[in-house]
DNA sequence: ACACTCCCTCTACGCCTGTAGTAGTTGGTA
DNA sequence: TACCAACTACTACAGGCGTAGAGGGAGTGT
């Protein structure tokens, strides 16, 4: 795998763990295991350094958004799949969350990163939209847009917010349904 | 208004300027206008000064909680209430959410800071659910836990997210009104 | 007038950070 | 083999950071 890519990855599990504080140079060599002044070398800059967070965190999901997911023609299959979604980034995708917020509150502050990180939240809700209209929902562009954005407030909540410790799978389900049948009705 | 006080409504307003990276004893000092090592000598760490920040918040959101909320006896009352909160949160008290965000993430990694966080969250909620049994919604405590974090999302997207720039009022009532009807069906 | 106490300001210190630049190493080319 | 270019590792340095503690000045009781 490419250096670059090597250094990201730590860059991005660096953010998820120690936050934008902790994201140095030096934190992001320890943690690809990689000799001191590595990353300094490859991005020279830390602005550099997160603007490859956000390249790589994209390309990841895009990657993954293009690999295959199964065809939604139900409400009830869109509820499942809100589900599985959700799921995944409170277990198993949980550092990624937490950096791609930590990256999100950055560019606020940071016109450089603002650019990427809403070129592949427009990718996405396109993607989420398209199934909305497949569903007969009307306007289903700013449904797309309300639903991404309320599933990832419900996710926050779980892993940052007041809901933790995280409800189990049933919980989640129930919330989703409600969330679901909100922007379906 | 106490010393104490002061400095942490400079600490938040750091926070939400600047990022958790930029919060220091020194740029707290700068922003309250007071010599320098003031803040170092109220809060003599750093972690202080962050709960400074969360209890000062939660001070602040009780005291206005506490101040007169209209009664909420129908479901288009509480879309309103709903709109008109959101509303403020993004525009008049954006900084406010932005620290916010900001010690949530750092809660994440500060047992200190998430027990003062999640019990305010508690205290709000539990308003909401309150409402939500008034207008006989089944399942008020879990609804409103849902409820807050979507409006928390949305209000996310709006300020970090995709989302920007803002939409207008309508649109806003609009989202709102799909989300508000999810839970209380 | 004096001492004492408390509150605040200022300064000092070692540590860590961002960033630039130097030195070394590798692999290809003639 | 001798040379060169590109890539990588390491070092240096100025500046900023968290934190502790010394200094001073206003107020109070005697």
């Amino acid at each position: 795998m490419d250096r670059r890519d090597v250094l990201a990855d730590a860059a991005i599990a660096v953010l998820a763990e120690a936050g934008s504080r902790g994201l140095t140079h030096r934190a992001v060599d320890a943690a690809a295991g990689l000799a001191e002044g590595t990353s300094s070398y490859y991005f020279r800059t830390r602005s550099a350094l997160l603007q490859a967070c956000v390249e790589r965190m994209a390309a990841r999901t895009l990657e993954e958004m293009a690999s295959g997911t199964p065809a939604v023609t139900s409400v009830d299959a869109l509820v499942e799949a809100c589900v599985a979604i959700v799921g995944r980034w409170v277990t198993k995708d949980q550092e990624r969350l937490l950096a791609r917020w930590e990256l999100a509150l950055e560019s606020t502050r940071r016109p450089e990163l603002e650019t990427a990180l809403r070129a592949t939240g427009a990718r996405i809700r396109e993607r989420v939209a398209d199934t909305l209209a497949g569903l007969g929902v009307a306007k289903p562009r700013q449904r797309a847009d309300d639903l991404v954005a309320c599933l990832d407030g419900l996710a926050f909540d779980q892993l940052a917010g007041a809901g933790r410790p995280p409800r189990d799978d049933a919980g989640l389900r129930a919330s989703i349904t409600d969330v679901v049948r909100g922007f379906t009705a």
